[in-house]
DNA sequence: CCAGTGACCGGATCAATGATCTGGTGCTCG
DNA sequence: CGAGCACCAGATCATTGATCCGGTCACTGG
């Protein structure tokens, strides 16, 4: 017990998943881009070099934090609910994480080869080949319902989290200016609709796993 | 002619669309995560410190350029295909501008609200509003659609690009010795499907406007 | 013709950041 | 007890976005 490395420190020594859990605190309150490794090492009460032991480089923070949030998305297991149920629960669950958390939508761009979104996407096929979706609906249905969910949460975060820098107002008024020249959109846009996002993402949803369910065999 | 501002100096006197037309070019080249004031400067001719007179910030830059590629998206305006035809058209043009500018996938981020962007958005609702597509199937619909390309192009924009960087092979390496944890994945994943990406996108579009069509009026 | 105004340019400079080099410090095993 | 190892951190470097302040030209009013 107790292998602290120096005169008597009270945390538990510095290990890769302390980083990680620290990295999702601070991005949590303050987003990408106050993520520093000065900062993240001055939280963990230790140097900012010392972080390099423990991790290559930032972008593994940043892989690790990205991939660690997937944990808390529920595989639904032999529910017996049936495909449809399963998968919309997988999808939902993915989106919730991902608006949990909104710096993630910023990282998107990056290849997600962690364990939790592995473990996810492979259920996500299983589900969808058991359904009796073969090639190459297989491949359209497992792509088009990842890029709906990331498309669709990379948008409202960075909808939502630049509402509070003014952006919507100057959006808004910007909209209200030219608003012979955007008819539609003034009337029907993203600014005139309120904040119901989800119908709208349900809605989308239901097409597209129609669309599946039309290609599949049971 | 020859506003020239030093003495000879044979570029044009330096502007906002110099910069930009210039940052494009930049990008294009080598990608988001290289372009630096500095170095587009210097491409410029020009002192690092003078693009700030022209521009607030980097992302300013950034914007613009972002806002520039869409110029070439050809609005089928009018085009007598249907409602239909257009909007595959346009959805299909937003999807190839997205990746033949790899850099951009990493920038779908941040609010586009250049007038590029939001002539085309108008497009799309207005098609849709004439379709007699109502709420709340008309946000659905255009959310559904715009998050669904911008999802598709960031995902394989990300593949495509860290191809080269020998993280695929890293990928699939890994598939490889955790196959047994990943059956699905492993025998029809991405890395298991070839690289037709074109086909999966447009069989997901399908279904997207298979299920708009049937909550429209017309 | 000439002083002055303002658009435009850039060198020096600052603070922040990612990353490395190098030298510790204390625990543990032989 | 002492050698090796896991772990830590100060000093330091290069890069970058951005600002300060002083320059340089064209043009204009008198």
């Amino acid at each position: 017990m107790r292998p602290s490395g120096r005169a008597g420190r009270e945390a538990p020594p510095l290990s890769r998943d302390r980083i990680v859990e620290e990295a999702l605190a601070l991005l949590d309150e303050e987003g990408a881009g106050r993520l520093t490794m000065r900062r993240l090492a001055e939280r963990l009460g230790t140097g900012s070099t010392t972080l390099y032991w423990h991790v290559k480089t930032k972008d593994d923070v940043l892989d690790l934090a990205l991939d660690a949030i997937f944990a808390d998305v529920r595989i639904p297991r032999g529910s017996g609910q049936g495909w449809r149920a399963d998968i919309t629960a997988l999808i939902d669950g993915w989106r919730a994480v991902l608006l949990k958390h909104p710096w993630s939508s910023a990282l998107l761009g990056r290849p997600m080869l962690g364990p939790n979104v592995l473990a996810r996407s492979e259920f996500l096929y299983a589900t969808l080949l058991e359904a009796g979706v073969g090639e190459p609906h297989l491949t359209a249905a497992a792509f088009g319902l990842s890029n709906y969910v990331i498309g669709s949460a990379l948008m409202q975060a960075t909808w939502l989290t630049s509402a509070e820098q003014a952006v919507r107002q100057a959006a808004q008024e910007h909209m209200r200016a030219n608003r012979d020249r955007y008819p539609a959109l003034a009337a029907h846009g993203p600014l005139a609709a309120g904040d119901d996002w989800d119908t709208g993402f349900a809605l989308g949803l239901t097409w597209l796993l129609d669309g599946i369910e039309a290609n599949a065999r049971h």
